[in-house]
DNA sequence: CCGTATCCCAAATGATACTG
DNA sequence: CAGTATCATTTGGGATACGG
């Protein structure tokens, strides 16, 4: 991807894609961040727990992308039994900042839809 | 999907997936809200010139879905050519308005990335 | 010009079982 | 506990051509 040749006030702009907003389209990912960000530190199965529909192998997919990415690191203690704990980058961070309020726009959204 | 049992704030909450954001999710959803957001109206031509990568039938498929999720307003001008306009509805502007913070991160992040 | 209809393919996701 | 490996399946998405 990354086909960035245009400035979004510019009508006469080319495209807005990049990487990240490919990545961000994927599913869950999204949710995944602000997941991470409220809790600062996470477990793997915390966050299965609060994503219930991503299944154990998307899950892990989508963590390592976002690892590769740089949006999350990922601490492994040895232990028995074994912990993990993801946590945002300082970019992944303020990733989260932009992506909060949509999220919680989103939810307020939809109640309103609803009731 | 429609599973919203939690308070972002609150680290004991189920999960945070909603239907606006699982149309999110979609590629080309977020781009497409920019760009209409940054024309005020534009026409199917036009959104296809900033979108290279999609093909013409991804693009209607998403801005029928766009259209049915209230986000955004299809015109139809019956004239010769035909002319058709989008427009965003106030619950897309709004949208539109959590995106662009986003969006435009996203293309700097980028950029320093690859700098 | 603005799509829709079709067909086809690749990628994405899910379910499950198994391992360090 | 935290995944990986595998397999099956769906879905998404692209290309194209045609219709209004």
């Amino acid at each position: 991807m990354t086909q960035i040749d245009c400035d979004l006030d510019d009508p006469g702009c080319y495209c807005v894609l990049s990487d990240v907003m490919e990545l961000l389209g994927k599913k869950y990912v999204m949710d995944i961040v602000c997941v991470i960000a409220v809790h600062e530190r996470v477990r793997f199965g915390t966050l299965e727990d609060h994503l219930p529909d991503a299944s154990t192998s998307t899950l892990s997919t989508r963590l390592d992308e976002l690892e590769a990415a740089g949006f999350v690191t990922r601490e492994q203690y040895d232990e028995i039994p074994p912990r993990v704990e993801y946590e945002l980058t300082d970019r992944g961070a303020e990733l989260g900042e932009r992506l909060e309020p949509l999220v919680e726009w989103a939810i307020d959204d939809q109640q309103r839809q609803t009731s």
